[in-house]
DNA sequence: AGGGTCAAGCTGTCGC
DNA sequence: GCGACAGCTTGACCCT
């Protein structure tokens, strides 16, 4: 059954379109656009190197002294402020990291909320300078008012700063794993924590994985739903006005269960196909 | 108000 | 058992 080539969850329903609405490049996606498309070059070495031997590329021995020396120098110029498009690197401070603990605080809510004037007033990286100067001497009274205010236990979520950002990016382009050394630097260079930094990584890779399975998928039904429909078997049951087969050889509908994946256990909508499903499996498979 | 984004939370898996 | 990961989900923030 033609169908079956498209077997979904309840799930995938529920969340599909949101991934979808997700691939659609919003101003601030094409800056990412243009740093995934790095991004996918190095993808395969880093997932040869991941799956290779020790769990994490950042692991294995040959790549890690490399990826070390490299992060090594990567941390030189940062602490030197010397990289291009990030000026004032070393006055990078993360809220989090400013309150003592790796987890979100109430203290770091007042502080975000704060934040919030100065975020939508200062959106643009060209601004980035100016915004950091104002962060830096919002983040100064910081503290008082986090000694302030009692906790609350309300759960926040930390603003990475846009040059944390980009040097996250920028690093991500370079490698998709880190190793825990590696974690380690680029966790101290930024001020953000290495569970910080872990999970940004994570988080990436996810919303990087996301956008490929939902670009595939796109792309492979906008060109091929005449083809799907065209490669449905269907027995010529009477041809030149005689009949091809006899009763008895012919399916009797009754004999087959409607949804014989039931018996067995498992979702019916999922023996098929897997949204992340290569496009040329998907596409070809048909052929 | 509703939807998008994203850091963080949660759960299960895997390698050591 | 621990740590890192994938694959989501949650909740706060932001934009229109």
């Amino acid at each position: 059954m033609a169908l079956g080539c498209y077997s979904f969850s309840i799930k995938d329903i529920l969340t599909r379109g949101r991934d979808a609405r997700d691939n659609i490049p919003t101003s601030r996606d094409l800056t990412e656009l243009c740093t995934l498309k790095l991004a996918s070059i190095n993808q395969d070495r880093q997932t040869e190197s991941r799956d290779g031997s020790l769990r994490g590329p950042g692991s294995s021995t040959s790549d890690c002294s490399d990826e070390h020396n490299r992060d090594e120098m990567e941390m030189k110029h940062i602490r030197q402020g010397s990289i291009s498009s990030s000026p004032g690197l070393g006055d990078i401070r993360n809220p989090t990291s400013e309150s003592g603990s790796e987890e979100s605080t109430g203290e770091e809510a007042e502080y975000m909320a704060c934040k919030k004037d100065i975020n939508n007033k200062q959106p643009s990286l060209d601004q980035d300078k100016q915004r950091e100067e104002e962060e830096n001497e919002r983040e100064s009274s910081y503290s008082t008012v986090a000694q302030s205010i009692s906790v609350n236990k309300k759960r926040s979520r930390a603003a990475f700063t846009h040059t944390q950002v980009y040097e996250l990016e920028r690093r991500f382009n370079l490698q998709r794993y880190l190793s825990g050394p590696e974690r380690a630097n680029l966790a101290g260079a930024l001020k953000l924590t290495e569970t910080q930094v872990k999970i940004w990584f994570q988080n990436r890779r996810y919303k990087t994985k996301r956008r490929q399975m939902a670009a595939e998928l796109a792309a492979c039904i906008s060109s091929t739903p005449a083809t799907l429909a065209k490669k449905v078997a269907v027995k010529i049951l009477v041809r030149d006005d005689q009949r091809r087969y006899r009763g008895d050889e012919l399916p009797s509908p009754p004999a087959l269960p409607l949804y014989p994946a039931y018996q067995y256990g498992y979702n019916p909508y999922m023996y098929c196909f897997q949204p992340w499903i290569s496009s040329n499996a998907l596409c070809g498979g048909m052929h």
